[in-house]
DNA sequence: CCATGCAGTCAACAACTGTTCTCCGGAATT
DNA sequence: AATTCCGGAGAACAGTTGTTGACTGCATGG
């Protein structure tokens, strides 16, 4: 039970953290539901049965790439959002951010956007729990800005959870971008990217002149 | 080679007809990439080797299934957007009719959510091709809207996206509502969406505003 | 130094997969 | 009435799958 390090956990860690990498690698071509126990640790160079020392099932594996993936993101989403600055400038930044996530990290974006709806119950939650939690923060970060001055909790949440959606779908566009289409198909995603927040942020700021704005 | 009916192709569509729904209820727990043909087979009641002269693959009928649940969407779609009518009107009109379609072809629904990024590249592009066809049609009823005067071809091909993927993204949620959620999640998800279809329009009335708007 | 804990191996299990080739019966054509 | 066409059945193929139990070697804690 002590904290120190020891070779032993140190070992473990570095397989379990092998099975997370192969999985991802092999799900690129994949889903999760079709993602086998065998085909992950023959990738690893490990027997079969020494799978279940690290996790009870693939689904339980799947679970542990979705927190490997979207847990490390708050703290970024958290600044972006608080950021200061002209709006086209948090735009234009805002977007620089997603498309430097998904060039360094392609994977996990592709496995965060097959498996949101995918065929797999448990990671479907955790995702959804994720991204509840991202809503939550852009929420936050939203109401301490000086646009926001009488809004309502519920119109907040409403545009947060329309932000994250934006990010989410983005970022998905940017993977085909890099993966199969041209040179100039990165640029042109952004800029659509970026022309999209823009509107929204053109509503935003037009949204209390209805009539019954806000309720 | 008669165009006439035949008793023999009347058979013969039976059967595949019956291939696609069943694929179609066994994928609603898992996604096409695990989805065996003789999965499939067993379930409608035929040889596994009866499936080969209907399909090629499993990834064949996928592509079939995507012509099944998109396909006859396209009328719906344009009679939906070029409806007249108060701004307020149309976009309850729109949450009612997705809704309703949800309501009427759940598993179609969710096979396009998750197919759309799912791990069968035949029936992403598929899918892809579909929704592009419904940005275009969406992109051209827009255009002959007095609020979209003087409005480039890009920015209306923009906003017709940002319609078609809040449209999806609607349909997705409405599905999990009706599936997990209680009693009130429909109509908290329906309210939501058409806030966030009416905070779209706001910002489509005041895109001009903009300086060097709609450049 | 010795005993415990534990990551990983190995062999074996029954069940399942996609695909092939051969055959059958009945509709369609002539 | 005779022949062709063709959807479907059946058997067999080599591979694959998840999970079990008993095992080995080595880092750990006493």
């Amino acid at each position: 039970m002590s904290h120190i390090s020891g070779v032993r956990q140190a070992r473990k860690e570095k397989t379990r953290q092998a099975l997370l990498d192969a999985a991802l690698e092999l799900l690129e071509g994949q889903s999760l539901s079709s993602l086998g126990l065998r085909e992950v640790t023959r990738a690893v160079g490990i027997a079969p049965t020494a799978f279940y020392r690290h996790f009870r099932s693939v689904e339980d594996l799947g679970v542990a790439l979705v927190e490997e993936a979207l847990g490390s993101l708050h703290p970024m989403i958290r600044t972006t959002v608080s950021t200061t600055g002209d709006g086209e400038e948090r735009i234009a930044r805002a977007v620089g951010l997603i498309a430097g996530h998904v060039d360094a990290h392609p994977a996990h974006v592709r496995f965060i956007a097959r498996e949101r709806h995918g065929g797999v119950r448990a990671v479907r939650e955790a995702i959804r729990g994720q991204l509840e939690l991202f809503t939550a923060e852009v929420g936050e970060a939203l109401a301490s800005d000086a646009v926001s001055a009488g809004w309502g909790e519920e119109d907040l949440l409403m545009l947060a959870q329309l932000y994250v959606d934006q990010m989410l779908m983005t970022a998905s566009l940017l993977l085909e971008a890099a993966a199969e289409g041209g040179p100039g198909e990165r640029e042109r995603v952004a800029g659509l990217a970026a022309r999209q927040l823009r509107l929204i942020s053109v509503g935003r700021a037009h949204w209390l002149d209805l009539p019954g704005g806000g309720g």
